[in-house]
DNA sequence: GAGTTCCC
DNA sequence: TTAG
């Protein structure tokens, strides 16, 4: 047993869908749109080119996930405003306790914001010291087609649809996989208001040390 | 569209 | 090394 509820498979791989209902989801987003509030949105670029990442992003929590000319870091404090990010929300707490079967909190949660035409290239999770915490990831808005490969970038990959509420839990060996979202389905998904939709939000929980 | 490799 |  992983402690999660639900059997994870040999990877330690987990989708958990519609986990968050209609009114959870709603709560949620509401957290996301305060904490974005305190915590402005800003364009992630890639190291030493400076090429825009096609998402938008944020972050809550002691430790935030930043990407830029320098390179992919945590930092305590946002990138523009200088100032600490937002706490975790309470129902991402409650979450992370209820599916991740790891004893320490989460220390950070990025906010990716999904425009139509956005997209994440297949990456390994690495910034990490804690590499063996899993990564909880939740999905609000327009469905995605979620990819996961294996250890290496030439393993094999698998493709599935992420809809709004579901939750993935890369634990045990997928901790450590490519994984990435090649597209975006706008409009299929009511969650979202201007300007967010048509478009998708996603949470990722991570332990960072 | 899916899978894989390479390049800046 | 790096989610382009």
């Amino acid at each position: 047993m992983t402690g999660t509820g639900r059997a994870a498979g040999p990877d330690g791989f987990i989708l958990l869908p519609g986990y968050f209902d209609r009114a959870a989801q709603e709560s949620l987003l509401a957290d996301v749109l305060a904490g974005i509030d305190a915590a402005p949105l800003y364009q992630p670029s890639m190291p030493r080119t400076g090429a825009p990442l096609s998402v938008q992003m944020s972050n809550f929590g002691p430790l935030g996930w930043i990407a830029d000319r320098k390179g992919y870091r945590y930092e305590p404090v946002h990138p523009v405003t200088g100032r600490s990010w937002p706490p975790l929300p309470q129902a991402l707490l409650e979450l992370w306790n209820a599916v991740s079967g790891w004893p320490q909190p989460p220390q950070a949660c990025l906010v990716n914001i999904y425009g139509p035409d956005a997209r994440m290239g297949l990456h390994i999770d690495a910034d990490e010291d804690a590499r063996n915490a899993p990564v909880v990831s939740i999905s609000l808005g327009d469905r995605a087609r979620f990819r996961l490969g294996g250890p290496e970038r030439k393993s094999p990959t698998r493709s599935m649809v992420l809809s709004s509420g579901d939750v993935v839990v890369l634990g045990g060996a997928s901790r450590r996989f490519y994984h990435g979202v090649d597209r975006i389905y706008p409009g299929t998904s009511t969650l979202l208001p201007e300007p967010f939709a048509p478009g998708r939000i996603n949470l990722t929980l991570r332990r960072v040390n």
